[in-house]
DNA sequence: CGCGTTCTTGACTGCTTTCAAAGATGGTGG
DNA sequence: CCACCATCTTTGAAAGCAGTCAAGAACGCG
């Protein structure tokens, strides 16, 4: 309900990831600029879209990290994917209730997304990342069934690297990783201890930097090479 | 090409399916059975979208089964998810190219996708026919992340009785299932193998009938509650 | 009846999990 | 400034689920 998420716009965050995706023309900056005034304001851990609740305006993440989380009885849980600042929590065409839980996964910040006219910019902006998430839906699915422990931290940084690049928050090299080894292991379908395990292996070969919750790539190239990486298609 | 699909339709099928989504009215009926009157016809294996192509116009499966499916240079593929008789593949909004392949999985008829107008039944028949993808999509994550062998069969036919009794394809419980033990095992993620001999786990405990292309599960309900299945919710 | 595809089976390997406990780390209050 | 606590990371040993390799049986089609 504050106005501090607008001044942690640009460069980084949701605006300059929806400016990536169509050119947006001033009046529809403004637009998202004054949703942004509007936001809500969530604690790691606090829930944005419970399971089965109906889902009647679309968000943005304006900062901070969110997952997508399916839990189980017996204390299970799969995270089905990460939504970064400048992805949407798109509300359905025909009246639908959500199909999974939202969750913060660090502190987050959402406001609700300006409409964009029929044909706009900002309408194709949306468009175009509706069908991202797709591409990296389908990615999370290919990941999980055929990708040994190694090749899916590779592969998951190699998405979360590009995905933190085109929201602006990739300096240097680094990007923040605001999540715990156990949250990466739900959503890479393994275990803690051996998500720990592997990730030190990646240290010991030099492939990847991280410490206090930033985190960097050696050589890029040669990872997306090793895991047949490909960046969703924009045309 | 040819009109035999057609013939093929009631009471079985797409038709049955997509009227199950929305109450369509007899225009809108004509409009779809027209359009399988042009429907295209491929054996199994073929393809019915290249990876990268780009998908101008809706396409509806007529019969049969297809796959989403990503290939990688060193022989493994990955399912990304079943197209049964009245799944769409859906063009996109924005102009974009297919993330994945499409490929008939048995003999499969397809036709182009009639334009629903904005507002009617068809339209909102599409509409939810994308959000279930959707929901089913989520559950194949979780399926591949978080459950064992076992466990991803039950889910997994769970699923496809339920979306074989909305097209209309169960009868007396026994529903058609057209594919080799191979193709089920790149869906879930493991060896044909190691399906087999899962396989032969839920025949022995008498949970699954399986013969002649044709399955029946003996207790849904505790399958369900097993797996803690839950169905997308209609609304 | 013959051949190619699909299904089964056995033995062995190994990646990942499980269980437990010992270090780090970071934030908080005294 | 430091003790203290909760959270997170790291390590070790042992067990298990699923994969690999190989070969034989069964099935379906022409």
């Amino acid at each position: 309900m504050k106005t501090e998420a607008a001044s942690k716009f640009p460069p980084a965050g949701a605006q300059v990831r929806l400016a990536s995706l169509a050119p947006l023309d001033k009046q529809e900056i403004g637009l998202l600029t004054s949703a942004a005034q509007n936001s809500r304001r969530l604690r790691a851990h606090g829930e944005i879209v419970a399971e089965g609740a109906p889902i009647n305006a679309s968000q943005i993440i304006l900062s901070g990290w969110a997952c997508r989380v399916r839990h189980f009885r017996d204390g299970r849980r799969q995270i089905l994917g990460f939504l970064l600042p400048g992805d949407l929590i798109f509300a359905p065409e025909v009246p639908w209730s959500s199909p999974t839980t939202i969750a913060a996964v660090s502190e987050v910040s959402v406001c609700l997304a300006p409409e964009g006219q029929a044909g706009g910019a900002l309408a194709k902006a949306y468009g175009t990342a509706a069908e991202i998430e797709r591409f990296y839906l389908y990615r999370q699915v290919a990941r999980l069934g055929r990708l040994n422990a190694y090749e899916r931290l590779v592969d998951w940084f190699l998405e979360i690297h590009e995905r933190s690049d085109a929201a602006g928050l990739v300096s240097s090299d680094r990007f923040p990783l605001p999540i715990t080894q156990e949250i990466l292991a739900d959503a890479l379908g393994l275990t803690s201890v051996h998500v720990n395990r592997t990730l030190q292996s990646l240290r010991r070969e030099e492939v990847l930097e991280l410490r206090g919750g930033t985190a960097r790539l050696t050589d890029r190239e040669a990872l997306a090479r090793a895991v047949e990486y490909r960046s969703p298609t924009y045309r």
